[in-house]
DNA sequence: GATTCATAACGGTGTCCAGTGTTAAAAACT
DNA sequence: AGTTTTTAACACTGGACACCGTTATGAATC
């Protein structure tokens, strides 16, 4: 059994596996990856140019070198591209928190996004989000209304912030809101950019109920801004990948804890 | 996405016909369309239930009938097919008033769309929209700082509106506004939608300037609804298919008239 | 200047999919 | 019922485009 899930197009999976191999060992060169792929060089250069454009790795004479993690791991489409199945399984769980009639609002993770998509069926329906993904998958929804918020558009989130947009969110009341963080800590979830952090807030203080998403990376990671106490969550979904440790930990912490079972590999 | 040049693929250029043949003789069957077009009966079948969907016509057992033009002449879909040299000429005579660094507001108009592609080239520069084909656009212009405005969306103009819309505007000044109504009649700018006129007014009020931008069949039109006199406007720019008569009281009532000659018709 | 590496340009190859027709079943009308 | 119109299902096809290699040109380093 090679290849178990999606293996799509051609290039990408080798361009997938030509960043790992870059992240693991810092820097390569091309003559060595064009050699390890039975490729041309051409191939190799152009793989690397799709690699830079998307920040992944740093084109220098001779070879290439990874990009400090720090840059590139807020980028939505490389966000887009990890975790999917616990993502997936995550969004599947707290769907079942949404009731047709609602308000919910979604936040700028990829998490939502996949929630996102499974809302179609739970109509009628008002989703409010700041994320400009959702909103053009949402938009094509016939059932669903939208309500966007607007703001600064910021190009590595795909999404909309700023004063402008956490006005529009406090003028506004939902039902219930997801929100995910890049990493949980000493009690509080946490992300690493500061200008993210007033719009989830507000999200927050906008909702009846606040949930928050999880694959289970997060526990494992730090980041250095405070969003909120783990207790201002009325609950929390994780998949189930956590070691158990790291899930007590996290239960006692949370109001309510959910715990979402990988689903199985359906070929969609 | 969009191809400019007017002769598209294969079938949507054989719909347009369609739509022409019914929109002018009110209705007509299934088989006389066959017959015309020398295709199968199932391809037009096809065709009329692709036009029903963009809500051009309706279908019905034996054939099909015209829609009342008021329903449908506010799609966007619609819009962006008519009218498309004129915009053109009107947009590149707009682009000229934007200096590079300045903020500028634009409405959701397919004109203020043509506008928007010819903004990239004068970066840097802000822009500020309600419309979600031209957000779509801007967010991939790298020179261009891009604010949303957020709000209810709605389906058939694609853009945002309602309250959350008119506050976030409210809460911006932009250097220059460029708008567009669907009529103008007795020294008014018209439109036939309520909900879009306080949106209209909102911008126009948030900005230092404001710009209005017609294509000719405007002037013969109405439209139920005032968004505003046209003193208001600093400017109002139209094409060159204008008759002359009309352009000479447009002149009379405006504070400065502006009539853009028709582009050689480019291969873009 | 020589060498090595990177990019540009061109052409070949395969895949994917929109577009269409045919046939068959379903639905609507008389 | 019978007839006509509409939809559903399937297979075919041509063109578009992604992908890759080869060769040629350009840039950077020594």
């Amino acid at each position: 059994m090679i290849d178990g899930g999606g293996t799509r197009p051609g290039p990408a999976r080798r361009q997938e596996a030509i960043a790992e191999q870059i992240l693991a060992r810092g820097d390569i060169t091309a003559g060595e990856l064009a050699e390890l792929f039975q490729v041309s060089l051409m191939t190799i250069h152009r793989d690397l140019s799709a690699l830079e454009r998307q920040g992944l790795v740093r084109k220098l004479r001779g070879g290439v070198t990874a990009q400090p993690s720090s840059v590139f791991e807020s980028d939505v489409s490389f966000r887009e591209r990890s975790m999917r199945a616990e993502k997936e399984a995550v969004a599947a769980r707290a769907a079942e928190l949404v009731e047709p009639g609602m308000a919910v609002m979604l936040d700028d993770s990829t998490t939502s996004l996949a929630l996102a998509r499974r809302l179609e069926a739970l109509a009628p329906l008002t989703v409010v989000t700041n994320f400009l993904t959702t909103i053009e998958l949402v938009a094509g929804m016939p059932g669903i209304r939208l309500i966007a918020l607007g703001g600064d558009y910021d190009a590595p989130h795909n999404s909309f912030l700023g004063v402008s947009c956490t006005d529009a969110i406090a003028a506004l009341q939902a039902d219930l809101c997801f929100v995910s963080t890049s990493a949980v800590t000493g009690g509080h979830a946490c992300h690493q950019e500061q200008h993210i952090v007033p719009v989830k807030r507000a999200m927050l203080a906008s909702a009846t109920r606040g949930v928050l998403l999880l694959d289970h990376t997060k526990l494992t990671r730090t980041a250095l801004y405070r969003v909120a106490r783990l207790e201002t969550f009325d609950r929390v979904i994780v998949d189930a990948g956590a070691a158990p440790e790291a899930l007590r930990e996290l239960d006692q912490l949370t109001r309510s804890l959910d715990v979402a079972a990988l689903l199985p590999p359906e070929a969609s």
